[in-house]
DNA sequence: GTCTATAGACCGATAGAC
DNA sequence: GTCTATCGGTCTATAGAC
């Protein structure tokens, strides 16, 4: 009792100058566990994807107690939903950042890049399209869809633009273009051609990125 | 002991005409009822993959009991191995069946077709890529890894002679090409375009073999 | 009587939730 | 740290075909 008595007086005492700083201070250990915990199941849903991770071994991995999972994140779905929020997020910052006067094929060139360097990285996370109960809460996170409309409008303008400019076909319907680029990110001959141990990951990149946009045809206009 | 004997002697008065009747019957309704398991695990692995899938929703949706499973199969990993081995010896079949002397390129598109339709059809087991213990039994199995070294080559042998031909692109690696095809098998493109409920089966698969042999590039030699 | 398949209880382990 | 549910896998007793 009195210890508590005694550190809120000296906390009232320093309040001018440090309790907008703790409370900052405090905020800032709870967004950086967060955080790590976002970081963890990240990596954890890319690495075994999301049946095959536990929630004992995120907690593990962030190294703090379950319990404390549960007082952020009040479902494993949550926890997934939480990485794939972070993933938009991090796609919209990438596209932000692309110099916005280039090719619009090459900002969707650069676009595909990124997801395929992800995929690569292993944090690119993997979730099964058939489990209900996650896709109800993904379907009910307006973060995450809010972002994903925000990237699909932005590179269906690039994909529009590239038509009229003649570098994309412009006979195929958009939403077919943005599926197949978005389908990239889940692209299994990615690990098909690392496993092949033939290649680097840089050529893999780069002969995925050439059969998606120049497909498998021999081309008379190159 | 008595009825033994006689049973004994009364089939063998009867061997040349029912005996073998008999026992093929016999086996026919084995093979008949392993057919039916495979074809559920086929089914509930394309519809729900592997770690969703239960043992008991298999013995449930072939009318039969748990035990009796087993009694097949020796694991959920050898179920799903079956399924496998069922979908090699189907596209061995196909592959058996298409003209010999067809264009090399075509033949590789009625293959992209096919397992495309396999999917459209809810006949395409999922498996997940991470899982080992799934892992191991696959490579074990023999008539797995024969039949898709078979199919392989088949594939490979196209591939040359279209390159060869000038249909495919001869400066991408054969092997590349190879896995490229291979990944149509599970490309998410297909329930994206599905989902959005603007195209037909037939429709989306030509799009797709679209997209994939002749890349999103606008092509001047069209 | 013998063999086989069945139904269904049952077990151990594990994972999510609190 | 505990509770509960689920799942893979096993076991037993019963029924029926031969």
């Amino acid at each position: 009792m009195s210890t508590t008595i005694t550190s809120r007086t000296k906390a009232s005492a320093e309040q001018a100058t440090e309790r907008p700083a703790k409370v900052s201070f405090k905020a800032q250990m709870l967004a950086a566990r967060e955080d790590a915990i976002v970081r963890a199941v990240n990596r954890l849903l890319a690495e075994k994807g999301f049946d095959l991770m536990t929630v004992d071994e995120v907690a593990a991995d962030v190294g703090i107690a379950k319990a404390s999972l549960y007082k952020h994140f009040p479902s494993k779905e949550d926890l997934a939903a939480a990485a794939m929020v972070r993933v938009v997020e991090l796609a919209q910052a990438f596209l932000a950042g692309l110099p916005a006067d280039a090719e619009p094929l090459q900002q969707l060139k650069a676009m595909v890049r990124w997801m395929l360097n992800l995929q690569l990285a292993g944090e690119m996370p993997s979730l099964p399209h058939q489990n209900s109960s996650l896709r109800t809460t993904l379907v009910n996170n307006k973060a995450y869809l809010d972002g994903l409309v925000r990237i699909s409008d932005q590179i269906g303008a690039w994909i529009e633009r590239a038509q009229k400019a003649g570098s994309l076909d412009p006979s195929l319907p958009p939403i077919v273009v943005l599926y197949t680029l978005y389908a990239r990110a889940c692209d299994s001959v990615l690990e098909f051609l690392r496993a092949s141990g033939l290649y680097s990951d840089e050529e893999i990149v780069e002969l995925v990125i050439r059969t998606c946009f120049d497909g498998l045809n021999a081309r008379q206009d190159r």
